[in-house]
RNA sequence: GGAGAGGUGGCUGAGUGGUUGAAAGCGGCGGUCUCGAAAACCGUUAUACAGGUAACUGUAUCGGGAGUUCGAAUCUCCCCCUCUCCGCCA
């Protein structure tokens, strides 16, 4: 959620940054507008209270002295009944400020490129070699098929479309690559945590995933749960509603979780094996710091994802959006994709966002400053999300890589002491 | 799912209609004392919103919402959560 004050105050540095989103900004002069009917309102309503607060006081005081206050108490009714109204409206205007300000994306960072669609993202490099391969390489899904280390039909038999079986050795690489990111990252001074893959409403909200994004995720209506889309969703939530003392920060998790997305409108896309599924697992990364620091910190969280993909010996490229691709509670967001020799494309596997204070202000996440020195400040914490990484799609890129002529896998060395083998 | 108990400031805990934003204690911070520390003592210690250049002022907040009242932490209704016992169960 945007700072309704900066709305206020420079609505046209909010309407300039929000076209660089390709973001309709008609809302904003409405915000203003009901921004403005609210506060004279206000002014007006708590002048009244002023009045009812004293004279309120003043009647018990009266009464315990006997004296007759009737007179005052009619007077008093109307004011309360003035109150009342002028309260409803405030109301009224809050609800539809809210209702309009959930669905403004944080502002992009001076520093994003500039552009109109996914085609001017930026390649900021190239890591890892290309390999050649003097055969036909296969796809994952004849390699998992060969192997029969990955099910699609009978995963689509057991829940539907996107919900991959992995099988044998397909399970057990999944897992080694679950365990040796989680313990690269906690060597990199991240806390491992295992979360609630189901989350309350207001755990959505405070991730920004509700209201804009509520039927692009599984529900669970009867009891007002969401499966999660990311890990992301309940490790920022540990802290909502808290503070942090600012020694306690940078403050950095991560966890595996599955997660879970409906995909819905995205049929016919990317339909084959992996690189589209509904259910996935994903290692992420939260750091929760200073605000002055929150863009160096990205940096370190990018060189941690990047580190993942280093070790198992990908080609990959970093890639950071434009202002047009941004998530919508990001202002700055790096992706890491791997090679699909099989697609001939890249595969997104992380992506690396800057959400600044846009979460943080929903979810109430906030720094006490300056402590015990009389001038306490209490500001909000700036939140980073990355997936450190996601696996599904990296299987992809990983079966393909490392295939041999007669389709056999060679597992990466880093993995092997979690596999247990070396071929598949 | 059934029965009961309870939700008050960072924590413990008083308060059942009228200076109660809220006693007291603990903790935190600042100070006095000390070579230093501990102890003791003194002071201070919530958040949000609105107005103001500011000092500051006002309003709101005792799980959430609605209601009664001139006035609600306190009374009424609905909801949520936690705990205990029973049932079920990985």
């Amino acid at each position: 959620m945007l700072d309704i004050k900066l709305i206020r105050e420079n609505p046209e540095l909010v309407i300039e940054k929000l076209k660089l989103r390709g973001e309709n900004t008609e809302n904003i002069d409405k915000i203003k507008s009901l921004d403005e009917q609210r506060r004279s309102l206000l002014t007006k309503v708590e002048s009244l209270k002023k009045i009812r607060n004293e004279a309120s006081a003043e009647i018990g005081k009266l009464k315990a002295k006997r004296i007759d206050t009737t007179e005052k108490v009619e007077e008093m009714k109307k004011i309360s009944d003035e109150i009342k109204s002028l309260d409803d409206e405030i109301k009224k205007l809050e609800e539809q400020i809210q209702d309009l300000l959930y669905y403004i994306p944080a502002l992009p960072s001076d520093s994003c490129p500039i552009g109109n669609s996914p085609e001017d993202n930026v390649v900021i490099k190239v890591c890892g070699e290309e390999k050649q391969f003097d055969f036909k390489v296969k796809d994952h899904i004849e390699l998992g098929e060969l192997h029969d280390i990955i099910d699609f039909e009978r995963g689509t038999k057991i829940t539907g479309r996107g919900f991959p079986l992995y099988k044998g050795k397909g399970a057990i690489l999944e897992r080694a690559l679950i365990n040796f990111m989680l313990d690269t990252h906690i060597i990199n001074g991240y806390e491992e945590v295992l979360t609630p893959v189901l989350v309350n409403r207001k755990s959505m909200e405070a991730a920004e995933k509700v209201p804009k994004f509520e039927y692009d995720m599984y529900r669970i209506e009867e009891d007002d749960l969401f499966a999660i889309p990311t890990a992301e969703v309940p490790i920022i939530n540990i802290h909502r509603d808290e503070i942090f003392n600012e020694e306690e920060l940078p403050k950095k998790y991560c966890g595996f979780t599955n997660c879970f997305r409906r995909e819905a409108g995205s049929y016919g896309k990317e339909t084959k094996g992996f690189l589209r599924v509904h259910q996935f697992n994903k290692v992420e990364l939260i750091n929760f710091c200073l605000p002055e620091n929150s863009y160096r910190e990205m940096e370190n969280m990018l060189l941690n994802a990047c580190r993942i993909l280093d070790e198992l010996k990908m080609y990959y490229r970093i890639v950071e959006l434009c202002t047009a691709d941004l998530g919508f509670a990001a202002s700055k967001c790096y992706d890491l994709e791997v090679w699909s020799y099989a697609e001939k494309k890249w595969l997104e596997v992380s992506s690396i966002s800057n959400c600044t204070d846009f979460q943080a202000r929903r979810g109430m996440i906030r720094i006490k400053r300056g402590g015990g020195t009389g001038k306490q400040k209490i500001e909000f914490a700036h939140i980073l999300n990355g997936s450190g990484l996601a696996t599904s799609r990296l299987m992809v890129g990983l079966l393909e890589a490392n295939q041999t002529s007669n389709g056999n896998i060679i597992i990466p060395e880093v993995l092997q002491k979690y596999t247990g083998f070396d071929v598949i």
